[in-house]
DNA sequence: GTGATTACTTGCCATTTGGCAAGATTAATC
DNA sequence: GATTAATCTTGCCAAATGGCAAGTAATCAC
């Protein structure tokens, strides 16, 4: 049953009981997409999350005319917004499936409620923010402190079953450089 | 009266009540630190915070050998590691003083005390948490996006009066340029 | 104040990355 | 499966940034 499923994934940002699982789990909807469906268009607040079952993600903005790629998210983590979804304010952030994607979708409104009838849902949402803040530090670091080819080398190194599923164009808008870049630097010119 | 003034500080960030605020004010220490003092050694658990009242601070990592600047906190922000202290356990991240700094401070464990006390309390560190997550993830966006002399123009426009009280070698290493780089910049160069 | 240290600036050149254009490859459409 | 359209790669050169070294300015210690 899925409430297997979603608890195996949930509970490994924190072990909510068993209550607030089958309850919490009960508020979930199975949804496939399809590849290049616009799951979040910048500028709406994101009504939506969901865990990704199967496919992948990215999360992306536009700046001086060309689409940055701020996350990738693959089986596991989470098809959101965050800061537009804990906030239910505007972000210019749109999210993009890149494959087929099975999430276990879930709005705004249902877990709020769930946060309020069950204390320990509201810790699992803190835990998940401060993943979520863990990693944009992280990649704030690398940004500032790596060459293209170091950020390369440490995105394959931590995702390389991520590597062949992304399309270079958009590993390149997520590593900060050019598509052309990036290919000189897997041809190993550099 | 003190109380005031921190009432002042974070009802910025969320609007607690007067019962939570009296409380709380009381946990908090009034405390001068000499420039250059070292708040927070990269390793150690970061347990205790300071709202800054006067004064100047930086956090920063060593990452290739040279040292780079995550964030400057002057009046009104936190002197604090934040993933460090949500989470209570170790970062590569350190916290020194650039001025005669003087905050208000409270531990960890006083704070969590408040929370477990006043339910709006846990809402405010919520909120706190939440913008510090956006600050980083705009921060992110501009090191993908934004030249080296689009990111000095941006932090002069957005923090004017920092510019004359930062040191050169720290703000370049905020921006993530080298002090000879931004040093050209400021001279136009560019 | 004076000397010593540290920070800042500037010139010079190397390295990294970007941008255009052409060709090669892959994927999408019918 | 043939055609079309994207995507990816590569060469060439330009622009951005880094790194060393020397000189200047500011700060610190006594």
């Amino acid at each position: 049953m899925t409430t297997q499923l979603i608890g195996f994934y949930i509970r490994q940002f924190y072990n909510i009981s068993d209550a607030s699982l089958q309850y919490l789990a009960a508020q979930f909807e199975e949804v496939k997409y399809p590849p290049k469906h616009i799951y979040l268009n910048e500028g709406e607040p994101c009504k939506k999350g969901g865990i990704i079952h199967k496919g992948l993600v990215r999360n992306f903005f536009k700046r001086n005319g060309r689409e940055c790629t701020s996350w990738f998210d693959a089986e596991g983590s989470f098809a959101v917004s965050s800061h537009s979804f804990f906030t239910q304010s505007t972000y210019s952030e749109s999210i993009e499936f890149l494959e087929e994607t099975i999430i276990f979708e879930i709005t705004y409104e249902k877990l709020e409620k769930a946060k309020a009838l069950f204390a320990d849902i509201d810790v699992l949402l803190e835990q998940i923010l401060l993943f979520g803040f863990y990693n944009v530090e992280e990649r704030t670091r690398n940004l500032m402190a790596y060459t293209a080819v170091e950020r390369y080398d440490l995105f394959f190194k931590t995702h390389p079953e991520l590597i062949n599923r992304i399309p270079v164009k958009h590993l390149a808008s997520f590593l900060g450089v050019t598509p052309e870049t990036l290919s000189r630097i897997r041809a190993n010119n550099y």
